[in-house]
RNA sequence: GGCGCCAUAGCCAAGUGGUAAGGCAGAGCUCUGCAAAAGCUUUACCCCCAGUUCGAAUCUGGGUGGCGCCUCCA
């Protein structure tokens, strides 16, 4: 069973070989952090993630970066807002996306290079493209000549000729073609710059991925990601740059994430429908928006609405309450030997799990995967003999999918208050009393809390809603 | 104008040649002091038309509807 990933390149699902064995370089596109992320950032967040941990769990030595965007036109406009400089308002959002994506179960990348702090790097760069040709300066800004790139457009399949230039931006004057892009660009008085050959300056938007992928990945990488939309321009210039100054493939599988709509919108500014993942995590458990994120796949656009994160919570509720039915379950189970039928079901839920994630990555069918155990679960913990062995290893399934996917909530050790335990014991003797009115008191009164209470057979049950 | 994507039950979403997974919501029932959780039962002319085929949601052609990119938006 080999994994394959669909590659933008060629357009088709290619079995996986990764450069080095055992090994995967990948690097998917950060924000540009001016403000928080909204839900659209989140999704390759999140996703790529999941990739990351789903190849380490087949083995994988990953090393994964993901940038930080810390200097450019809408860095430059918010700190004007805000009066602070630039790198203020960058290490403020640099914060809020590891609190926010922390909030979504995200692992830390292996690295997160910052455009700021590579700024060498960049310019030498820039300068061996120039060298070489690739390159060419005017009025202190430095363009990449396309010309020279005969594979420009490769990524995208875009015919040269075919695109209409100038529709959403004005063409440049000082630009020999106008598909030419900017690749250093002159500073403004007053503006963030840093020195280079050219000049004052900072780095135009597409460089700054090619230079850092260099350095902390090398020439070659196999996996680089990041949203539909990078596709063209963004990820074609890396190729033009990156292929243009080491004449070696930049990176063996391009993937690309589909858009988030908000109630069947785009996301945009002018609409005004952003929604912001910190604003949403207040209300709404990172897991339920981790769950909808991967409740569809990563190629296709997803809708968020409320409709939608309801019935996220509302799925994930089957899976935690099993979970909790299960730990509860295991207290007061014995030894014994393991049930045949769910062992059966586990090394099942483990193959399909494994071969849908090896199709692409199919979330919503590995998830399927998770609801099959959940169904083989269920009455095999409602059974009146039930041995520790086989719950233990229905848990350990689970937490081997949720390894890879993080949809469960981190185990909540922290002990039951006093009052909250004792108020369990008082509703336990009331029932036992017949007192149904003390019983349902205590019961509300913790519901308020969020603390829920089932009594099963084996007792009380409890969990936070 | 160019390059692409999508269309499956009330909703979400798989399936890509052999006769429709899974989840949510809804309805009924079981269990329960009542609940909750769980269990059982129940819900699809696969956008339309034509073609290929013994056989198509799946392939081909043509429509219809929605969407993305075409220089700094994940």
């Amino acid at each position: 069973m080999s994994l394959k990933i669909y590659n933008t390149l060629t357009r088709t699902k290619e079995e996986f070989k990764p450069l080095e064995p055992g090994k995967v370089k990948m690097y998917v596109c950060g924000p540009t952090v001016y403000s928080y992320i909204h839900i659209g950032n989140a999704r390759p967040v999140i996703f790529f993630d999941v990739v990351r941990r789903y190849l380490e769990s087949i083995g994988y030595e990953v090393t994964y970066a993901a940038n930080f965007t810390d200097v450019d036109d809408k860095l430059i406009k918010k700190a004007a807002e805000m009066g602070v400089t630039v790198p203020e308002v960058a290490d403020l959002f640099v914060q809020k996306y590891y609190e926010d994506t922390k909030g979504l179960g995200v692992r830390k990348a292996t690295l997160h290079p910052r455009v700021t702090q590579n700024m060498a790097e960049i310019i030498d760069f820039i300068s061996g493209l120039v060298e070489k040709d690739y390159a060419y300066e005017a009025g202190g800004d430095v363009f990449f000549r396309t010309a020279k790139f005969p594979e420009y457009g490769k990524l995208s399949h875009q015919n040269l000729e075919e695109l209409q230039y100038g529709i959403r931006v004005d063409v440049d004057e000082r630009k020999e073609s106008p598909q030419d892009f900017v690749l250093w660009k002159a500073a403004k008085p007053g503006e963030i710059s840093w020195s280079s050959p050219w000049g004052e300056g900072r780095p135009g938007w597409h460089i700054e991925c090619s230079a850092m992928i260099r350095k902390y990945l090398g020439d070659s990488i196999d996996i680089h990601g990041g949203g539909l939309d990078l596709t063209f321009p963004h990820h074609e210039c890396e190729i033009a740059q990156s292929e243009g100054l080491t004449g070696q493939r930049m990176a063996n599988y391009w993937m690309h994430n589909g858009f988030v709509n908000v109630n069947d919108e785009k996301m945009s500014k002018s609409l005004g429908n952003g929604i912001n993942v910190h604003e949403l995590l207040k209300t709404i458990p990172g897991e339920v928006i981790r769950y909808f994120m991967l409740s569809g796949h990563y190629r296709n656009p997803l809708n968020f609405s409320d409709e939608a994160v309801e019935q996220a919570r509302g799925s994930l509720a089957r899976i935690e309450n099993c979970l909790s039915a299960l730990k509860h379950r295991l207290k007061t189970a014995e030894a014994g030997e393991i049930d045949p039928e769910i062992a059966a079901a586990v090394r099942n839920a483990q193959q399909q799990f494994e071969s849908k994630m090896n199709d692409d990555f199919n979330t919503p069918d590995a998830i399927t995967a998770v609801f099959e155990l959940v169904n083989a679960a269920n009455p095999y913990i409602n059974r009146e003999q039930v041995t520790a062995p086989t719950l233990e290893l229905l848990q350990k399934q689970f937490e081997a999918m949720d390894q890879v996917l993080g949809i469960l909530a981190p185990e909540a050790e922290d002990l039951l208050d006093e009052e909250i335990e004792q108020l369990i014991v008082e509703r336990t003797e009331a029932r036992k009393a017949k007192n149904w009115a003390r019983a349902d008191e205590i019961r509300n009164l913790l519901t308020e809390r969020g603390i829920v209470l089932e009594d099963t057979a084996q007792g009380i049950r409890w969990r936070r809603s």
